[in-house]
RNA sequence: GCCAUCGUAGCUCAGUGGUAGAGCACUUCCUUGGUAAGGAAGAGGUCGCCGGUUCAAUCCCGGCCGAUGGCUCCA
């Protein structure tokens, strides 16, 4: 009898099987949780049902909640089970498509003008949790294509009718489980005995097969989980996502707004201000001590510099335009062109090379109307960018450099996890296959000897060079892109710059398009989401609240402030006539990290007492000069 | 841009076919209070904008503007 290997939980097991069994039989053989916690297998790099038959392979890794393949086959049955409940209360509803998505699955039904609303999604999540607690086992059946079409004319379902047109005939299969049937490619967990927690999100219009001339058909999210205790998890996480919204924030913080006067472009209020400006004095500072100028390049320049840098051409739908002396300008979206031309301004030596360029640069692109978001999609923002202009030989040992410099800059924020991405020549690309080879090649070999795993994104790359991106996670484990790092062999071309080199000959640079945070006004919305608002000091608008007890102390309070502004803290006084239980509670909601209480005490012995929110601690009796030592340290920058 | 929902005081929200309310914030007064909201009084709105229906519209209808969620995850 041949035998199958089997790896389960870093654990490998040897079991004899029969090629025609169903791979569970053989799990279960050797006593593992098959259909339990083992949701699903892979083998060869494909997936591989329970129930499947074991075939030729002879090495099976056994997938279960944890992995992302045991959560697509999950979420992917789920969507049955939810098509299944829907069809009992809504016999009407035309099927179409049921995919899992990231975090959970939908079905898109066409309801035929009866759609559910959310007072039914109690009900639907009950019928799922009685139809999965069976339970039902899911069971492939191939089909012909004269089956497959008969059986949805009879249930007058043209979408489906459709998606059968289209599959190559001797490919159609359907699933059953319980009294529900669909046509589906698979896979799909043994059976629903697993799903034991499951919630419908919510409605979306979606139009069949994505494309807005079709008909509009209701879209039903839902996510399940294997435990109760997982879904409260889940939407204890979506509670606190929602009680982070730094748009919410934004407006209690009194850090910026939005106004219909000026759609998808942020107004900075004062303490917003001290919040960016921090931020960018300390991204200056840190980047004029790593070898780089600071230039400012102007936001309108003529079209034809954009006809001449391709923007013209192929970014014209996010650009907005206007007229001066009734030549056609045009507002910038990118900083690029704007720093060749300074690079223009004098010939430039090997010697001069590597020449790193940056700008915080304020851009414009038109958004469409309906992708705005708060500070994460905006029409207007301040790009963190700098342009790197080097031999391809120096491609390496700047990468190497950025990959460092990139490491520190998210370290300050806490954003310690990080993934990243490489993604290599597209099919449409310019530039040698030379150059091409070796600029990945510099990529790759800066990514391994700065020991960063990453993911190969193959053909990803942009036409004009090769690029890498990375990814961070907040502390609520969700994904953000911040920075990228761009080779680009097409812009100095197409501007003709050149360095003389060693031989003394003109060569074209290489140009390294790079940004660490992405945009200031998307970052600071990243951060008061990850921090919840609980800025660290050294970005902190007010970083210190001054509370007198009453207003006899007023005039020692004063004093107070004035000596911190002196030397730069950010301080406030609360000089209003409430009591200190009050004036502490506003700071709170300030979300003030420090803040000193004075009365008949500290005025008379010139001392404060600290109270520190992040830490929740105390301190009394501190003489003043200590304080404001202690503080001037406490908000000294990461380095 | 498209679909759905929403738009009432600075903020958060309640409410009605007969020209509008609460809490917080704001102003004044009382209180001078020691670690998360002291008390009282007052002021504040052409109910997003434009048009229509009606004796009468914040409410019903249409258009526009803005906000929120979704819209390339294809059995």
């Amino acid at each position: 009898m041949p035998k199958v290997r089997l790896l389960w939980q870093g654990a490998t097991y040897e079991v004899e099987a029969q090629p025609t069994e169903p791979l569970y039989a053989a799990i279960q053989r050797i006593g593992l949780p098959a259909g339990e916690t083992i949701l699903t297998a892979r083998t060869d790099g494909t997936i591989h049902e329970l129930s499947a038959p074991i075939g030729e392979a002879t090495t099976f890794e056994l997938l279960g909640w944890e992995a992302p393949e045991g959560r697509w086959v999950f979420w992917h049955s789920s969507a049955h089970l939810l098509a299944e409940a829907i069809l009992t209360f809504w016999p009407q509803a035309k099927l179409t498509i049921g995919p899992p998505i990231e975090q959970g699955f939908y079905y898109d039904i066409d309801f035929r003008g009866d759609a559910p609303s959310p007072e039914d999604f109690p009900k639907i999540e009950a019928k799922i949790l009685e139809l999965a607690a069976q339970p039902e086992f899911f069971v492939r059946k191939k089909v012909s294509k004269a089956e497959a079409l008969a059986y949805y004319q009879a249930r007058q379902n043209p979408y489906k009718i459709e998606l059968i047109e289209e599959l190559p005939p001797e490919e159609i299969t359907f699933y059953e489980s319980g009294n529900f049937v669909d046509l589906c490619k698979g896979p799909h967990l043994w059976h629903s005995g697993p799903v034991r927690a499951v919630k419908v999100l919510g409605l979306a219009g979606a139009y069949w097969r994505g494309d807005s001339r079709n008909p509009q058909l209701t879209r039903v999210y839902g996510i399940s989980f294997p435990s109760q205790a997982l879904l409260e998890e889940y939407l204890r996480l979506q509670a606190e996502a929602e009680r982070r919204d730094h748009r919410l924030l934004g407006k209690q913080l009194d850090l910026f707004s939005f106004h219909e006067e000026g759609p998808g472009f942020p107004f900075w209020h004062p303490k917003g201000m001290r919040l960016l400006n921090a931020l960018q004095d300390w991204l200056r500072q840190k980047l004029l001590r790593n070898g780089y100028e600071e230039i400012k390049t102007p936001i309108i320049l003529t079209q034809t510099l954009w006809e001449r840098s391709g923007h013209y051409e192929n970014y014209r739908e996010n650009m907005y335009f206007t007229m001066i002396d009734e030549q056609p300008y045009a507002i910038k979206p990118m900083n690029c062109p704007g720093s060749t031309i300074i690079y223009r301004t004098q010939l430039r030596s090997y010697r001069d090379l590597p020449l790193r360029l940056f700008e915080f640069g304020l851009v414009h692109r038109h958004e469409l109307s309906g992708v705005l978001t708060g500070l994460f999609r905006v029409r207007a923002f301040t790009q963190d960018d700098a342009h790197i202009y080097c031999t391809p030989e120096q491609i390496q040992e700047e990468i190497a450099a950025l990959l460092q410099l990139v490491e520190q800059v998210y370290a300050a924020f806490g954003f310690t996890e990080k993934e990243v991405y490489l993604s290599t020549r597209p099919e449409r690309y310019i530039g040698s296959l030379e150059l091409w080879a070796q600029a990945e090649g510099a990529l790759q070999a800066a990514l391994q000897v700065a020991g960063l795993p990453y993911t190969l994104n193959p053909g990803e790359g942009a036409f004009y060079g090769p690029k890498i991106d990375f990814v961070v996670r907040d502390s609520l484990r969700r994904k953000w892109q911040l920075g990228t790092i761009q080779l680009d062999f097409s812009m100095p071309a197409r501007f003709g710059l050149t360095y003389v080199g060693a031989d003394g000959k003109h060569h074209t640079p290489v140009m390294i398009h790079r940004a660490i945070l992405g945009s200031f006004e998307r970052f600071v919305g990243i951060l008061l989401e990850h921090t919840a608002g609980d800025l660290p000091l050294w970005l902190a608008p007010i970083q210190v609240k001054l509370l007198p007890v009453s207003d006899k102390f007023l005039a020692y309070a004063e004093e107070v402030w004035h000596l911190l502004k002196a030397r730069g803290l950010r301080a406030a006084l609360d000089a209003s006539n409430e009591r200190l239980n009050k004036k502490i509670w506003a700071a709170e909601q300030e979300k003030v990290p420090i803040m000193w209480v004075m009365g008949a005490k500290e005025a008379a012995a010139r001392t404060v007492a600290i109270r520190n929110r992040l830490e929740r601690t105390q301190a009394e009796n501190v003489p003043l000069e200590t304080a404001i030592a202690q503080l001037m340290q406490a908000v000294q920058p990461p380095a």
